[in-house]
This record gives C-alpha cells, sequence and structure tokens, in this order.
DNA sequence: CGATGTGTTCCACGTAGTGGAACGAGGTAT
DNA sequence: ATACCTCGTTCCACTACGTGGAACACATCG
C-alpha cells in the first residue's frame, strides 16, 4: 500500500457512503454508484461540509471517491466557481455555490421558521428540521432552546436514519422492502451503547413508531441526548424528512419527552403542505 | 428544424450563455463549455432559479443544453436527490439540494450581515451583497430600506455586469483582456435607455469608476433605480463581488447617491477579509 | 382535425472521464 | 543528514459514459 487510494471505509465519518462490495461493482446494481456526476455531487458535498476548508485527502476520503478523480473534478468545480482552490491544497466553497445556496434559499418555502418557532415556543427545547436525504437525514434548520445548553448538532450535517428520532419516524413511512434495502446498503452502525444495530430490533421500534404516531430517540444517537420526532410526509405520502424535539436526559424525562408529541405532530401536519 | 433542439440565443434571458459561434464548436476554445458537469451545473442552477418548479423547456433553454441532454441529466439528479420531479413534467428543487444548501450557510463566514447592517444603518437604502459570477453577479444577501419602497431585486437571482454598480465595480478591477473577454462571450445587452451597450462606452466608465473608487448605475440596470457600489476584493487582489446601496432616483439624487461612497468604501473593506 | 407544443425513449458514436501508478515537495521521526 | 512518511499533482491507456439528433406519444389549441 504506498500510493494511498480510496480507503474501503472512513473510519467514523458520518458521511460514509460505504460501498458494501470491495470488489469490483457487482452486476445488477438498484443504481449504480459510480456516475461522473455522483462523484462530482458527493464531492461538492464533501468540500461544503463543516470545518473550513478542507484538504484533498479528506475531501477524497468523505466522498469515496478515487484520488486522481477527486483532483480533477476538484479543479472542473473550481473552474466552474463551485469551489474555491485556496493556495495551499485546500478547497473550500466557491462564489457560485454561495449562488446556488442563496437561489436555493430564496426558492425555500416560507413559513416553516414560523412553524418551528411556535413548537419551540409550546415545548422550550430545541427544534430540529431534517430531510431525508438517501441513507441519512440532513439537517437543514435549527432553533437553539432558551436554555443554554449546547446541542452538538449543526445545521448541515448528516445523521444515520436509525439512529435519531426523525430518522425512524421517516423509516416508519417507508415501505418495508426499502427499509431493507437501507439497511443492506448502510448497515446499522453503532454510535451509543443504546443503538439499535440489529435489524429485528428496528422492525420492532418501526412498528412500535408507527403505532404511537412518532420517533423518540433515548440516546440512541448521542449519549445524555434524548429526542422525540415526527415525520413530515409529502404529498404522495413518502416521508420529506422530519421534525424533532431535543432534549437532555438530566433535565427532560422519557415521559415528558413524549409529552411533546401533540406539538410534534401538529408542527408536522403544519409543515406537510411547505415542503 | 421539426423538432426543436437547443436554442442559438434565449431572446432576453439573463442567464443566457450565448454561444458565440452558431456551427460545431470551434476548436481552441478557452475553456470549452461542454463537459457534463458543466451541464448538470448549469441545469442545476435552472432548477433552483426563482419561480417555483420549472418545466423541462424552461430548464432546457436557460442552461443552453439539448433536450435529451436536460433530460437525462435532470433524471440523474433526481435520482441523486437534487432535483424533485414533481408529478407532471417539471423539476422543483430537491432535499438533498436543500441540504447542501444548508451546509452552505453554515460555512458561510459570519459577521457578514453585521457589516450589511451597520451599512444600511448609515445609508438608510436598501442594501445588496452580490458575488461574481462568471457573465453575472449573483445577490446573496439584500437588506430592505427601512421605507416601504419595493425594488425589484430577489437574493439569489444573477444581473449583468455591465448595467449594476456592484458589477462595473467587479469589472473595474478585472483585467481589460478579461473584461473584453466577457464583453465578447456575453455582449453588452440593453436593459434600459441608459445602458452602455457599446465596449468604448464601457471602457470609459470603467476607468472612471477606477478613479473615484466606487461604481454608479444611474438606471442603467431598471428605471427609476439608481445604485453606488464598491466591489469587494478577495486575498488575491481580483473581485470577488461587491456591495451596493440600491435608491430610487425620485426620492435620490446622483449626488446624494455618491455620497454614500465612503460608507460602502468601509463596508468594502471590512467584507474582504471575511467572504 | 391538422398543427404546434410538450415530455419521453432510443441508439450508434466517440469524447470525456476513469483510476492505477509514478513523481516531487514538505514534513516528521530516526 | 538520512530514511520514511503523506501529501498534492501529473501522466496515460482504456473504455464506460455521456452525447444529441431523430422518432415517438401525448397533450392542447385553432
Amino acid at each position: 500500500m504506498s500510493t494511498e487510494q480510496v480507503p474501503g471505509r472512513g473510519s467514523e465519518d458520518v458521511t460514509g457512503a460505504a460501498a458494501e462490495a470491495p470488489g469490483p461493482v457487482r452486476a445488477g446494481r438498484t443504481s449504480a454508484a459510480g456516475s461522473a456526476l455522483e462523484k462530482s455531487l458527493r464531492i461538492l458535498e464533501a468540500v461544503a461540509a463543516p470545518g473550513g476548508p478542507h484538504r484533498l485527502t479528506d475531501v477524497m476520503t468523505a466522498a469515496a471517491v478515487p484520488k486522481s478523480s477527486t483532483f480533477r473534478i476538484l479543479a472542473a468545480l473550481a473552474e466552474q466557481g463551485f469551489v474555491r482552490a485556496e493556495g495551499d491544497g485546500r478547497y473550500g466553497t466557491g462564489p457560485r455555490l454561495h449562488g446556488l445556496s442563496a437561489l436555493v434559499r430564496a426558492a425555500e418555502p416560507a413559513g416553516v421558521d414560523e412553524v418551528l418557532r411556535e413548537l419551540r415556543r409550546e415545548t422550550g427545547q430545541t427544534v430540529h428540521l431534517a430531510l431525508h436525504t438517501g441513507e441519512t437525514i440532513t439537517y437543514v434548520r435549527k432553533l437553539e432552546a432558551d436554555q443554554p445548553f449546547r446541542t452538538a448538532s449543526r445545521v448541515g450535517t448528516r445523521m444515520p436514519l436509525h439512529t435519531t428520532a426523525i430518522g425512524k419516524s421517516v423509516l416508519a413511512l417507508l415501505p418495508p422492502e426499502e427499509v431493507r434495502a437501507l439497511v443492506a446498503s448502510a448497515g446499522l452502525p453503532r454510535r451509543t451503547p443504546r443503538t439499535l444495530t440489529t435489524a429485528a430490533e428496528l422492525e420492532a421500534e418501526l412498528a412500535a413508531v408507527r403505532a404511537r404516531g412518532f420517533a423518540v430517540d433515548d440516546e440512541e444517537n448521542e449519549p445524555s441526548i434524548r429526542c422525540a420526532g415526527v415525520a413530515v410526509p409529502g404529498p404522495d405520502g413518502r416521508p420529506l424528512g422530519g421534525v424533532s424535539v431535543t432534549t437532555v436526559t438530566f433535565l427532560v424525562s422519557r415521559q415528558e419527552a413524549e409529552g411533546y408529541a401533540p406539538a410534534l405532530r401538529a408542527a408536522a401536519k403544519a409543515l406537510a403542505p411547505l415542503l
């Protein structure tokens, strides 16, 4: 292993697109994970990832793209103005990406923050809105609780589906075969001692979620953090994402957290037509 | 010409990437305008453009990409979750794009709004921040004046370089050869009776801009709208974008508008290390 | 009911992207 | 100083991938 190439699986990176098959591409992939576009987009996301300008190697591991390809694509993206090549070998977000971001922001449905503010008012807790993005959810909005308790989450970061309240509420609305496919490709990596790591546990949990109409993450994603979440369905019934209330275990009991369910359901219902 | 293909030049679309040569690609292009990535990115921008979900044809014209290619790329982007294919043939921004946008937003330097707010406080007028994005500038931030006078501009929209105060202040900092190249490829389309439409006029104007250190758009972009703008240079001296103060002609004289120059220069100077 | 528009599918062609390997610079431990 | 990393960058032969013109199906309109 002289010249390092793309690593099999990147340590404990949340982003990890974890290729399941080690060898060359299996024949009939559901959606071959290797077109130029897909690589470029993953790289774009990796560049925009939290934590300042990133080095080539980091981008390459995060995006799971071979080094030379990463380099070439980064150069192309830089030429297009979507990433900025700093003097040293680091890359940051480019002006055209900021422009696109502004564009997207402007296109975002109004009234969303309204609903989230109301939810925070009712609960007094930190409130999250996340979207379902493939094998992960992506936090797109966060309203901090009045209490100065830091919650580590940041807007823009991605989290697994099976460890978060929003993720589980999303999974609960997905057809079982799709859940199985997701589990097969992303696995059920452990994040805390309480993370559900077997398909059986997860299935039982999802049934429970469906039964009571909301999901609870009881220190399954982050120690000392307990969340309650409800999915937001799109017009076709498929879950687009979800809202959640985040609490610290030593301040809010599980019962109290579950008490937020009505407010969460109301928020999700209000958000459905907006998303 | 039965089945319509990509149009030579798209009416009066601001986006227009206007291919100069009508025939097949000229041999030695400075930076060939046709890689898969570039097309995809243009399409992505077109989809995110203001005005709800767009139809395939609109996207294809805005991005200047052949119809079948547009369709294929849109399908790919949709599969990746970057665009959402509505039931009918329309396409909107997808969840993963919103996630990316949130990511970019989070990565955006803090303190920018601070500076812009101060500029608005000093001038009492609508304030814009735009980034230089190729043949256009893209508004990324806008602070409305206290006065309830609607200015049509929207965050995310693009404007020509030669008709706007920010655009001209950017051009003034660009090497002359680059200005000539931009003029050659984008032209100098007229937007109002006062728009500068000849290379000679523009060059003289840019010299004046350089002399006095700020640019003025005197109803050259929009009737009844007068702006003053200053470029924000990057670490290498190249202009990244600019700030401007927007006024209505019947309330603010040209002299008054020019009086905002010191505040604008201060804002630009403060923004330079942040962008 | 033809005419014009749309979104979608097909396919032969060749360009444009691919990724393994080698290179050289900078850094850090030996 | 020397050996050994790891990083960013360049090169190149192979072929997969994207290409865009044309044909198709379905609307809407006059």
